[in-house]
DNA sequence: GTCTATACTTTGATAGAC
DNA sequence: GTCTATCAAAGTATAGAC
């Protein structure tokens, strides 16, 4: 890890803020000026920081941002007693977030992929890296549980989408119920494929 | 229908760009300026036909965008043999398209829903009865096809969270292989459901 | 109703003093 | 490295001639 980046730093604080900013507003509608007030920042300390402006600011909150969330998912499937109860958990656990924080925390790059996906090549790069990164995580877990590769890989992006999806309609209409409902699908998924798998090899 | 919204109709034509513009760029990426300049009208006909400004005329657009998008669902759940096969071509139709427009033309309303969430109600209330009204079109059909009434709105809302996580992660990454794999998964999950109606009910 | 010109604000970005 | 002042451009919105 950067040790520059310890808490309290101006490019930490910098990069914390528009994380937070991202997930509410997108990239478009998160200004710099914005940023720097809600960072206690300078405005001329960001482009010391990112001399690429906001393009580059926006692609390593991206990369910042998916790091985080796939640490904080890995860490409720490693709590959780099994794969099915851990799927449960995240959707849980995001439904409970969601209501906390009046439907605004989300996934933290899912808005910011919308936008920019047909806009900016760079930042596009940085989204398709991250969602993939998650998908390969997710993947390999599902292999150690003895799901084939290519039902792993499937299974893994299902999950993901019923997930982003999700965070839309739940968002939009204020409500949990999108995610109890796409929770108890990608549940099934998972119990459907870990069905397949020969018993001797099977952790459930 | 409104008789004053003939083809070629300033109003109309105005309609007809933003939606498109919604859906590449989002909301806020899209400017008023390049709105009219796409729709070939004036700058000052825009306030006439929509005093309410750019508010005004993205609700509209929301309205009219998801009103046509369920037509259009609608229309190839009525072309397919049977409700799995409506399935798999809504998610083919879907990846289909957005192949041929270079990955950008997706869901209408998906990137403007989490742009406007957290920011402006009117429109984020737009947005929630669009997609009430696909989860209530798609419910419907499976209470015809025999489900029971809590596992049709479930599994519509299943269904749509796929659609839109997948197109999420088709346009970051420029695959559609995201669309492939909640294909099989939305089908998966509706034979699951026909499996536990009644045969003599069942239409399948 | 159509269209042009313009007002006002905010945006991302830069220069340069400290 | 920190911070202020300012720029040019783009944003929404309005006024008013035709």
């Amino acid at each position: 890890m950067d040790p520059n980046l310890k808490p309290g730093n101006t490019k930490m604080r910098i990069l914390d803020a528009t994380a937070e900013l991202f997930m509410r507003y997108g990239y478009t509608g998160t200004g710099l000026k914005q940023i720097v007030a809600d960072a206690n920042a300078p405005f001329g300390s960001l482009y010391h920081h990112f001399p690429g402006g906001k393009q580059e600011l926006g692609v390593e909150v991206i990369h910042r941002s998916g790091a985080m969330y796939l640490e904080l998912v890995t860490a409720v499937f490693d709590a959780a007693p099994d794969i099915v109860s851990g799927v449960h958990d995240c959707f849980d656990g995001a439904a409970e977030v969601l209501r906390a924080t009046d439907y605004a925390d989300a996934c933290p790059i899912e808005t910011v992929a919308l936008e920019v996906a047909s806009t900016n090549e760079p930042l596009r790069q940085a989204t398709a890296e991250v969602f993939e990164s998650w998908i390969e995580g997710a993947a390999e877990r599902f292999r150690t549980a003895g799901i084939g590769d290519r039902t792993a890989r499937e299974l893994s992006i299902s999950l993901i989408a019923l997930l982003e999806g999700a965070f839309v309609l739940c968002r939009a209409t204020r409500t949990t119920e999108a995610l109890g409902a796409a929770g108890k699908t990608a549940a099934a998924a998972v119990e459907a494929a870990l069905r397949h798998v020969a018993p001797e090899s099977a952790q459930p």
